[in-house]
This record gives C-alpha cells, structure tokens and sequence, in this order.
DNA sequence: ATCGTATATACGCACTATCGTATATTCGAT
DNA sequence: ATCGAATATACGATAGTGCGTATATACGAT
C-alpha cells in the first residue's frame, strides 16, 4: 500500500496516472498532452512501473503504457478496512443507546 | 485527493493512521504503541490534521486524534472513476467480440 | 503561585527526490 | 551500414521533507 502510495503522491506522476485512466498512451503522448519533457515522462513512468501501477508493450520503438487493475483493487480493499471500522464504530454506538435506552 | 496521498505516502504517518482505524488515541498512546518520539508524533499529526485525514478534541491537556471519514470516503469515489474505465474497456472489448460474432 | 504533565513548535542537519541537460539505446527506414 | 525517431538512463544541482534536540505553551494539581 505504501508503495501504490508514495508512487501516486507526486503531482506529476498523479497526472500521468489521471491521463492513463482515459486509455493507453505511448511516451510521446504523455509528454505532448502533459507539457512535460521526454526523460520527465520516463523516469515517472519508471517509478510507476516499479509500483506495479503500469505495464507497458512494445511496438517498434514505441512503448505504450497503461495502468494495471491490481493496485487500484488493493487500494479498495485497503479503504473496505476504515468503512468496516467505521460501521464498527456505529455498532458500538448502536449498542450503547440500546443498553442505555434501558434506563431512562 | 494529491494531498490525501501526500500526506499517506509517508512511513511514519500511514502507521498512525493504521493504528487510528483501531479508534482514537491520545499523543502519548500513539507515541508509546509506536515507539516514537513525542514531536515526531506531533508533527505528523499536524500534517494529518492539515491534510483533514484527522481531527482533535481537546481533554484537559491531552488532545484525542481520530480519523476523518471524508478523506477516505473521497478516496473511495476517486477509485470508483479507474473501476469505471475498465469496466468501459470491458464494454469496448464485450462489443468487439460481439462484432467479431458475426463473422467466423 | 508554582510545579509537573501533555502537547506543540523552532531550528539545524541529513537525506531523498525531482528537474534539466546530456548521452545511450533500440529499431525502422533508406 | 547509416540515419533519424522514440525512449531510457546518467549525472550534477537544487529543493523539499523528516529527524533530533531544545524550547514554548497550556492546563490541572497542590
């Protein structure tokens, strides 16, 4: 999770990703559609890539990049953890004004 | 949600917000249960707090930190736009399946 | 009023990460 | 075989961030 994290905590990095939502891209798109500079692109796209957050394929000398399903399912799972600990909270709450509405 | 991320994406920080899913804690418990020292905790729940991941309710002098729901609701709607995408690439791929049924 | 406890802030240092520029690599086209 | 396009990496400089130590602030207890 701290990876998924730390890789999206970057405003550039987060645009890419954002841009990446809309369908796969090679470098050269990235770089155009964000203003950024070639080697920006990648070393972002590395990080990511380190982050299991893109995958790419090759065509020719091109790379296109797209982002993998898996982390954004973990990050899902990961905030099920804080909504379950929320309804907990609520059915502590719940319990309580049960047990206090024997009292009145 | 850069700022949410921001403010996760770091070691020290996800740790105490971790622990807070367990429900509210004091500084010093926080300091204890973490092995921290007490401005190191102090400061990153003043990043927390700016970040609105959590807020503070003053008891004497002990102040008790509890998460946020916002921040993590936000996080939730945030995914659901990337669980969209594909569940659109699904559709794109569904149709081009069903396009290529016409014709074996 | 003074003291001790709990928490917050200030300041200097070290480390990490990002950026820009230059260079390497890969591959298709000629 | 050579050239140009597309992408990746190396390296130096800089800026941002976290840590530790010391200090400030707030509040209850005596």
């Amino acid at each position: 999770m701290l990876t998924t994290l730390t890789a999206l905590a970057e405003p550039t990095r987060l645009r890419i990703v954002e841009l990446l939502q809309s369908g796969p891209r090679y470098v050269g798109e990235i770089e155009r559609l964000l203003v950024l500079t070639q080697p920006q692109v990648s070393k972002h796209l590395r990080v990511l890539r380190d982050a299991g957050l893109v995958e790419s394929t090759a065509n020719a000398q091109r790379r296109l990049y797209e982002l993998r399903r898996e982390p954004f399912v973990e990050m899902g799972e990961w905030l099920e953890g804080y909504r379950r600990s929320w309804e907990g909270h609520l059915d502590a709450l719940a319990a309580h004004l049960e047990q206090s509405g024997d009292d009145p």
